[in-house]
DNA sequence: TTTTACACTGAACAATATTCCGTATTTTTG
DNA sequence: CAAAAATACGGAATATTGTTCAGTGTAAAA
């Protein structure tokens, strides 16, 4: 299926606000709301969404830390990277992570309430995983989500 | 303003869907449609969403490779900082940036077609800017977003 | 105990979603 | 190039949902 100018635009508009209306998003591209309606519903059924989310203000939660932690394993067998990866699901304060290739095996992006959680986190949550070689934690100053993505060379 | 159990039930739903109706969240919550709204329009206008994103099925707009980029920078003035910021903002191809505390200025996560538009995004966009100092890509196997926040002990 | 504040519901009304059909446009095929 | 097929479109009808509001009950404050 080849994607036109209308659907990159409803991709486009629903990433950046994925509770438009079927209504707006039809005055945005100029066209009958049923005619979008009939888009979406086939963007949809093709798969071109994997998962629509909120994002929380994690002040107003009354979380005030985000880390990036580098995480190096000692071991690499599937195995045991499925159970780290199980336990990363079964923490309390991880936002994201990513299983790398390289030096580092994982990124985990996590957001808790103060230093002592961060401490916490790290010391009772995370190193006692058996197969930690390394745990590296950065402080994050600023994270922001961009979506710069193309198809065919048009930016959505 | 304090959260009952109903609101972080509404946010947990919401982070997970978020183009979830109004009456299926008051379905969820075994509370009258018009109650949920209520609740809902409140947490919205008291600034609990930051945004709603759909996050897109990158395998098929044909985005094969995902990295995480590290990138140290030599000078670290406001200034210099912003400017790079700007540039990022600019560039096709990323999905979130970090700014971090630590060795590492910014982290990048990263999406293009193949491994030549990887070498191009490093090689000819990125590496121009006068300030870096060093930069370092690792390829992402999987990311996955968890979302595992929790607000007063309460896992949303 | 009285008062106040608040969350809740159901009903009424407004708006939007969804379906369907006839038409126009494009693409395919002979 | 022309005929046929496939596709995209809009508008109207209907179904569903959103939104408002007044009244009720309950819990906190006075």
């Amino acid at each position: 299926m080849k994607l036109d100018q209308k659907d990159i635009q409803i991709l486009r508009l629903l990433q950046n606000n994925a509770r438009l209306s079927n209504k707006e998003l039809a005055a945005e591209l100029n066209i009958a709301p049923s005619t979008c309606h009939e888009r979406l519903k086939k963007l949809t059924q093709e798969g071109y969404f994997k998962e629509f989310n909120a994002d929380l203000n994690l002040k107003k939660l009354g979380i005030n830390i985000e880390v990036l932690v580098a995480v190096r394993l000692k071991r690499h067998e599937r195995e045991i990277v499925n159970s780290f990866i199980k336990k990363l699901k079964s923490l309390d304060g991880i936002i994201r992570f990513y299983h790398l290739a390289g030096d580092t095996d994982f990124m985990l992006h996590v957001a808790v309430e103060n230093s002592n959680s961060l401490r916490s986190f790290i010391m009772d949550e995370l190193a006692n995983f058996s197969y930690i070689d390394h745990i590296e934690s950065s402080i994050i100053y600023h994270s922001e989500c961009l979506h710069n993505l193309s198809y065919n060379n048009v930016i959505l």
